[in-house]
DNA sequence: GTAGGGTTAG
């Protein structure tokens, strides 16, 4: 036996030699020409031992030596360049040399590793490159089939690849099998994964504990937990990963929360071995629920267990930690880690906007490099117009880094720049965008939309979906963008209904709520009900929704009725929730109702009214002719009365003629805001109204003085004139800008004539074309 | 079989 092989056969004796000589040169210097075989076999023994004790810089070093000392010959195989691959983990530089160097050595012939090479580029984010080397292969194997599914991260994409492999006549194994299901997520994917299961079963592979697993996930996952109990209860053995799979499943997606939970206590029940895949997978459980009291029991399993310092655990504790709203513990949770790696660092810095600059620059003096996920959280971080220096000084970092040009680095940008009301340079970061995909424009069409641009929304959704396939974000931003534009035709808010019937998306919360709104605040409130009506999920948002329709639309019993219902269904009710409550109970001048509800917020749901509840208040107290009230309550609110309490109060001093006050409130108005015509108008009113024509006549002289201009009221009519119009017409009062001006007058004055008639109404001509009998 | 992010409605 020769030395080499000796060494080969007892790793220890091995490692105790290469304490003194590094494993290249005892195989170079032993190599004697007739046992070349031996000396490759000892290298690529070495290689993968380095690999297996998970240290792949020592691998490469092996290789590498070897490389520099080969003038003499070379000792390797394509085995070697394989697990060469293999240590650069997603190092692209390195594994770029390797492949160069696979290509000039004519090792690329071997199908192994044109395999391995891919494998490589996969892993280093290059998957590009892999699918192009693919393309281009002769006669690929399963393995290189294989190692391309294994890349995509579009579920559909890789389904149509499994399709692909399938036609192509590829023989599947249970690599293909277990990859091919971890896709089959949603109804349809759902669908191709009952067909795979049928060859499986074909094939023999249905034993295979590998693919038994993964259909536990597959099935678990899709929420037929039934089915993926028989898997899992049909298995001979079951072991800790097939618990896991049943596990994960249900804690991913977050529909079956309790479930998982459930299955964990059994795992303890039965004395089933936890590891950290188990805890990883209960916690993202706390995580979807935001259960914090559950969160704190497993964190203190997990202690007990001795599992919380390991990073994987911890990192998901920080997570549910901050998705359930306590930070604080988060943080002690990553101060406690023994070991922290990227995503620990950019847990922390999406968790704390405020911190996340110094965060960062912290991570870098520990470090850890940071990646495209640390980018976005940090460029999530600025909030305000106030932070666009530090926005810029992000953006200039990525671009010098390169980070600019991933998609997900560019959707956070529009969102920035959206938030800084910087709508081109938002459109910027979206032309940048190489392959914009349906993130970018839903990005691009809610910064247009919540910045009150709403023709470009509707614009950019329409491209949108000429583009691409909506989905729930898209048409919530552009549903809101709709209803908050009377120049927009309902039309458009009608085509969006049939779309989202279409798509299947008609269930999903965000969506309808969207929906029901946009029906209510365009006039059609008969609309939100159908769609309030058909709604199997309903949320928070979803009930505020209805409530806050109902409300506008003045329907108070609606809004008593749904705001009970909804205390009933356990739904929490929030700010606006109780605002759309108060604007009823003010409309109808329910007081003391009014008043039970606003005190009701901080007793009994510990919230703290805003600016708009006091202001509802105040209003309500006034129209009632208790202004005394009104003033004390103004008073305590936080932070002062705003212009526009003050305006209301106003209105209600003149409907009871109360000058002093009103001469008093109308002072602090226009302190605040003398520009704002409206404090000017209601207090020449009141004086009007009391015949007090010389103050009143002051006021027009200060409005002159201060060149204050009443602003325009207007209306909007959606035309149909048979062109395909889109867009509604506005007018206002005594308008005749319209070509066809005088015969729609013609016809007000009919209407009016009409309705006189009928004797319900005061409708004269002149209150008509004349809104606002003062006019100044 | 597990962990961090980008788009959403009242």
């Amino acid at each position: 036996m020769t030395l080499l092989s000796y060494l080969h056969c007892n790793p220890s004796k091995s490692l105790t030699f290469q304490r003194f000589c590094s494993p290249s040169r005892i195989a170079h210097k032993l190599f004697d020409g007739s046992s070349q075989r031996n000396a490759t076999t000892y290298i690529n023994h070495s290689i993968s031992e380095s690999l297996r004790r998970n240290s792949p810089a020592k691998a490469l070093a092996i290789f590498t030596e070897n490389l520099q000392l080969g003038s003499s010959g070379r000792i390797m195989d394509e085995v070697t360049l394989c697990l060469a691959l293999k240590a650069c983990r997603g190092d692209p530089r390195r594994g770029c040399q390797i492949h160069g160097f696979s290509i000039t050595s004519g090792f690329t012939s071997f199908i192994c590793v044109s395999n391995a090479v891919m494998g490589m580029y996969r892993n280093a984010g290059r998957f590009g490159n892999a699918l192009c080397i693919f393309e281009n292969l002769v006669d690929p194997d399963v393995v290189s089939w294989n190692t391309i599914l294994s890349g995509f991260d579009d579920n559909q994409v890789a389904l149509n690849f499994v399709v692909r492999m399938k036609s192509a006549g590829v023989v599947f194994d249970a690599f293909t099998y277990s990859t091919a299901l971890s896709f089959c997520v949603g109804s349809e994917g759902f669908r191709l994964g009952l067909q795979l299961q049928s060859t499986v079963v074909k094939s023999g592979l249905e034993s295979d504990v590998v693919v038994g697993n993964s259909f536990i996930t597959m099935y678990s996952r899709d929420g037929s937990f039934k089915d993926a109990k028989r898997v899992f209860d049909e298995k001979p053995v079951k072991d800790m990963i097939s618990w896991n799979s049943l596990l994960s499943g249900l804690s991913q997606g977050g529909n079956f929360g309790f479930e998982a939970v459930l299955v964990f206590r059994e795992m303890m029940r039965e004395g089933v071995e936890l590891d950290h895949v188990s805890f990883t997978s209960v916690i993202t459980t706390c995580c979807h629920e935001t259960d914090l009291k559950l969160a704190r029991q497993i964190h203190g399993l997990c202690i007990k267990r001795g599992y919380e310092t390991l990073v994987s655990v911890g990192n998901m504790l920080m997570s549910s930690y901050w998705k359930c709203g306590v930070v604080e513990a988060a943080k002690s949770v990553f101060y406690q880690m023994s070991e922290r790696n990227v995503i620990s660092w950019t847990t922390m810095i999406s968790a704390n906007k405020d911190a996340a600059v110094s965060i960062f620059h912290e991570m870098r003096l520990d470090g850890v490099v940071p990646n495209e996920v640390t980018f976005v959280g940090l460029i999530n971080a600025v909030k305000c117009y106030e932070q666009i220096k530090k926005g810029l000084k992000i953006h200039g970092i990525c671009i010098k880094t390169g980070f600019v040009s991933k998609v997900s680095i560019g959707n956070s940008f529009i969102t920035m720049y959206a938030k800084f009301e910087a709508l081109e340079d938002a459109r910027k970061a979206f032309d940048e965008i190489k392959i914009q995909e349906i993130i970018s424009w839903n990005a691009m069409i809610s910064g247009y939309a919540q910045n009150g641009f709403s023709h470009e929304a509707l614009k950019m959704f329409l491209s949108a979906a000429a583009e691409t396939m909506p989905n729930e974000y898209t048409f919530g931003s552009v549903l809101s963008a709709i209803a908050s534009a009377e120049d927009i035709s309902l039309k458009h808010g009608q085509r969006c209904h049939a779309h989202i019937l279409k798509l299947g998306l008609y269930s999903c919360p965000v969506v309808s709520s969207a929906l029901l709104d946009m029906y209510a605040k365009r006039g059609s409130i008969n609309e939100s009900e159908k769609v309030f009506n058909e709604m199997s999920v309903r949320n928070q948002f979803v009930w505020t929704s209805i409530i806050s329709a109902y409300s506008s639309h003045g329907d108070i019993e609606s809004v008593m009725n749904s705001f009970q219902e909804m205390v009933k269904e356990n739904i929490a009710p929030d700010l606006i929730t109780f605002l759309s409550v108060l604007t009823a109970c003010n409309r109808k001048g329910m007081v003391e109702k009014g008043y039970e509800i606003f005190n009701s917020m901080t007793k009994d749901y510990n919230l703290e009214p805003s600016h708009e509840h006091y202001s509802c208040m105040v209003d309500m107290l006034g129209r009632a002719g208790r202004l005394k009230e009104a003033e004390e309550l103004m008073n305590e609110v936080p932070g002062g009365p705003g212009v526009s309490m003050l305006q209301s109060m106003l209105g209600s001093c003149r409907l009871h003629g109360n000058v002093k006050m009103g001469e008093k409130v109308a002072e602090l108005a226009m302190e605040m805001k003398p520009e704002l015509s409206g404090s000017y108008v209601l207090m020449y009113n009141i004086y009007a109204e009391k015949g007090q024509w010389e103050e009143a006549a002051e006021i027009r002289k200060k409005m002159r003085k201060k060149e204050v201009r009443k602003e325009v009221g207007s209306s909007w009519i959606d035309v149909d004139d048979n062109e395909g119009s889109l867009t509604t017409l506005g007018f206002s009062s005594g308008d005749t800008t319209h070509p066809k001006s005088e015969e729609i007058y013609r016809m007000v004055e009919i209407l009016g004539l009409e309705m006189n008639l009928e004797g319900k109404f005061d409708c004269s001509l002149e209150n008509f074309s004349c809104r606002n009998p003062v006019s100044l």
